[in-house]
DNA sequence: TATTGTTATACTCTATAACTATA
DNA sequence: TATAGTTATAGAGTATAACAATA
């Protein structure tokens, strides 16, 4: 309704007992509604923004990674953990700078992320024996076979971008982008 | 260092009075430090990240993002402000709702962006005559003016995209990515 | 002095629930 | 009952500052 002309609100604080905090999903929680048929859902004249490449790059992030935290949702692994996991899994022993460098997360970041995950029982920090100040990551067990879940199911996610793309479509833009 | 082995940090409390809030800018402040020179700077191994599309989406939007943060700065423009205001300019009277589904924003976060652009005197929102639910926007005359100044260096922006793609993959990507 | 890992703070953004005015 | 706009809250992510241990 039109506020405009209207006294403010005031908010009419919720009725709950204020004691019940509702637990939500760790990953963000856009299980439950459908995805769109198309990425740009368009009613709508998009005026300049059909020309800037940055919008619609945006949207497709997005899109992509709705469908990969859907896909992974069972096993309650984002995308910045997948990626995290990823790395350690291929570079055994970096440090948690090398790390969140690499994936252009921040340092500060990264400590709550790993904490996160070292309780959960899959990565390790150990203290390097050349650097007292590093940590040398690894993947436990748990962590291994957690990773090669998340693998096969981040490979069919992967798998339900082509006919969405176009196969064409998916090996051109795929391409480019990594060779940037 | 290695706290797995040590007493919990305790936190030391900043030694700041507790009343000085730092200003920090509107948007992200990205703005000081100089953009890599490559969009995803390899020195590890990306594993099976590099087969998937979403890595490389999102490296590319955080990257185009900032460069657009950087260049709209002098009128602290956000890319989500500018969609708003490009998606107002080129439909006017829409309601809160068109356009909050258009650019894929909740609509109780539209709420808050259009308080900042209306208290910034950008936009309006005017009770509509036909649905007393509705608001219809529109641009204020301020707005139209600061919109034409944020196209103009978002149409930079988008220029200087060109030769970091190169000019091929920018319109293959480009025209890939709108067709989805 | 610089770097690594850490904690804390402020702010942005997303997701959700609940409320009101209106349809 | 449903929809448009609103408020509030929880949580994730980003940016930054400051600190201890170590180099």
């Amino acid at each position: 309704m039109p506020a405009v002309k209207r006294a403010p609100k005031k908010a009419k604080v919720t009725g709950k007992p204020a004691g019940k905090p509702v637990k939500r999903p760790a990953t963000f929680a856009l299980r439950k509604r459908p995805l769109p048929t198309r990425i740009s859902p368009v009613a709508i004249d998009l005026g300049v923004l059909n020309d800037h490449l940055g919008y619609f790059v945006r949207r497709l992030q997005v899109w992509v990674f709705q469908d990969f935290i859907r896909r992974l949702s069972h096993i309650d692994i984002s995308p910045a953990q997948f990626s995290v996991l990823v790395i350690i899994g291929a570079n055994e022993g970096l440090s948690q700078s090398e790390l969140a460098a690499t994936l252009g997360i921040e340092r500060a970041r990264m400590v709550r992320m790993l904490h996160l995950l070292d309780r959960r029982g899959l990565t390790e920090r150990l203290p390097s024996s050349a650097d007292g100040r590093r940590h040398e990551l690894r993947l436990t067990r748990a962590g291994e076979a957690q990773l090669k879940q998340a693998k096969a199911l981040a490979a069919q996610h992967e798998s339900s971008l082509l006919p969405k793309l176009g196969p064409d479509r998916y090996r051109m833009v795929l391409e480019a982008l990594r060779e940037i």
